[in-house]
DNA sequence: ATGAAAGCGCTAACAT
DNA sequence: ATGTTAGCGCTTTCAT
């Protein structure tokens, strides 16, 4: 590839001219830019990356650590929003995908040390506390926060979320919810049960002995046991059996879908379901389509990545994000 | 950040010395190494990735250009493998997400470029033939191929994963088989539909008329139209109704469960299903559990890194990657 | 409006 | 086994 010096030869000016011409210097004479730019457009010259870091000491480069994202859907609108705002800035962002703890995350650590990274975000596929190593490159975190608030953090805000959710649900006439939550273990599920709690008070329901745990963990494998739970809670009479189930997320209310139908109940006419998440194609593909409350990954990807680029050694804060409502045929309003 | 110079004044030692502990030249004394490393370790020293390139005139970076990729789940696969492969053989790779033909694939070639590296991988979410336009940087195709053969292609054997899918089916009993498969315009759906159809003949079955087409896209838009293909064939007299339904993808399969459970009929008991993708999580979680051919993505991103790595300019061949069957519920044996 | 010189941190090439 | 020198391609600084 073609060096600045050749295109200065070529064009009879100094290197310092055509470096001007490329960083968009206005100060060049406009026959002398054009010119130039001309000879750029015909070699096909791109700058080297390089040289440049390494004379002007900026990197351009946004590390993303991802643990285990990318082996989720849904966050990868973490990743997409960042990089979407990365390039607007004109920063390059690295990938990494990661394990927590792991060798992998050291690896990446020193790579993204050795090209000068400006800042690394950190993002985690579940919204929890996480406690990182020392570093020296500035860190923003992204759907996980410092159990110390050391570190500039986007999360998404699951009580608000859980909080909106539920006032649709009970403004659209149903008055027997049940929440079918994910693992305590899971940040967001406390967040999420008091915030419909919350909401549900106002209307005079007390969601005490309505929520239940509908995952199981056993040697470090998730398995859904709302079959269990729906079995027992359909059986009851009429006036107190569920009119509505909400749940801790979208794959847990695909599996809900399957429990119903085994009882012989019809999602959207005999029960309505809604849920956390939006997960493309399985929220839109299943019949009827699942109501849910969106999560604001890509919104969250973007935030993480400016907070990165403009104020990455800024004070430690907090951004919750809120969600968006996406209405499908699972809510229909109560038959009874 | 330290550089060498500083590591060799604290060591008394010349620069090239530290130069050479560094990139573990053998040729330098135990116990200088040991005094040089310890300073290293001492102060943190990452040596700087600019410098390194722009001297030694080799970037380590190779270009992963995912056309919608990242967006599909499946195929991040095709993303892991490939980074796993990069870093053990310690090079980096960047990656892009971009839409075909737009500007961020432009945009990501000029990065790429600009970090001048030595080759770059270009997947696509679908196996399918591309165009793509003339790049001074060599190239891998991931997933997709060349119509004029001239890169390297890391593809699915797509006919021998549909031709052994169906062996297995067969060997099962299954005597009525139907295909859906996907958009007539995709590579993959004319290779299955062959495999399917050679496999079937060697059981005395013929596929014609047993091929259905269950996608439509309208305004670039996807529709299942298993549902219409699906009521019309099972109403038939039981002696020619289908008792397998093979499904181009996981997801169609999914509709298929649902569609079938309006008709009355039960995965598993009533009818048979099996598939193509092993999508995580919904091939699993589906009720009963969905019997599929996986595709070999993870395989496919590492073939295609080591091609990248090992021979960029190489004669252009195509690798045809064999999928592995998963067995699970939704494929017993029939009952009738 | 343009240019000359210096030097970022590293390694290749060539001593010693 | 170690050191010296030069220079990769660019931008910063300082002149003109």
């Amino acid at each position: 590839m073609a060096s600045q010096r050749e295109i200065a030869e070529r064009a009879g000016t100094s290197l310092k001219t055509v470096s001007r011409v490329i960083n968009r210097d206005p100060l060049v004479n406009t026959r002398t830019r054009e010119r130039i730019e001309a000879i750029i457009a015909q070699i096909g010259y791109e700058p080297n990356q390089a040289a440049r870091m390494m004379r002007s000491q900026r990197s351009d480069v946004i590390g993303f650590l991802a643990e285990g994202v990318a082996t989720t859907s849904s966050s990868i609108d973490l990743i997409r929003g960042a990089q979407d705002a990365a390039w607007e800035r004109g920063k390059q962002m690295m990938l990494f995908n990661i394990e927590q703890g792991a060798s992998s995350h050291r690896l990446a650590d020193s790579q993204l040390t050795a090209f000068r990274a400006e800042a690394v975000i950190y993002a985690t596929r579940y919204h929890q506390a996480v406690k990182l190593p020392q570093s020296s490159v500035p860190r923003i975190l992204l759907n996980c926060f410092d159990a110390e608030g050391r570190h500039t953090a986007v999360i998404p805000d699951d009580y608000g979320l859980a909080r909106s959710l539920a006032d649709v649900v009970f403004a659209r006439g149903y008055r027997r919810p049940v929440f079918l939550n994910l693992s305590e273990t899971i940040v967001a599920a406390g967040l999420r049960a008091s915030g419909i709690s919350d909401a549900a008070r106002e209307h005079g329901i007390d969601m005490t002995r309505r929520i239940h745990t509908a995952v199981e963990e056993r040697e470090g494998h998730v398995t859904f046991v709302a079959d269990r739970v729906l079995s027992r809670l359909m059986q009851e009479p009429e006036d107190t059996r569920p009119d509505v189930i909400i749940c801790g997320q979208d794959i847990l209310a695909m599996d809900v879908y399957f429990d119903l139908s085994e009882l012989g109940l019809k999602v959207g006419r005999d029960i309505a379901v809604v849920s956390f998440d939006n997960l493309d194609p399985i929220a839109s593909l299943l019949k009827p389509g699942l109501s849910t409350m969106e999560l604001p990954y890509y919104e969250m990807g973007r935030a993480a990545m400016m907070m990165a680029i403009d104020s990455p050694e800024g004070p430690a804060e907090t951004l919750r994000l809120p969600g968006r409502f996406i209405d499908r045929a699972s809510l229909n309003a109560p038959s009874t």
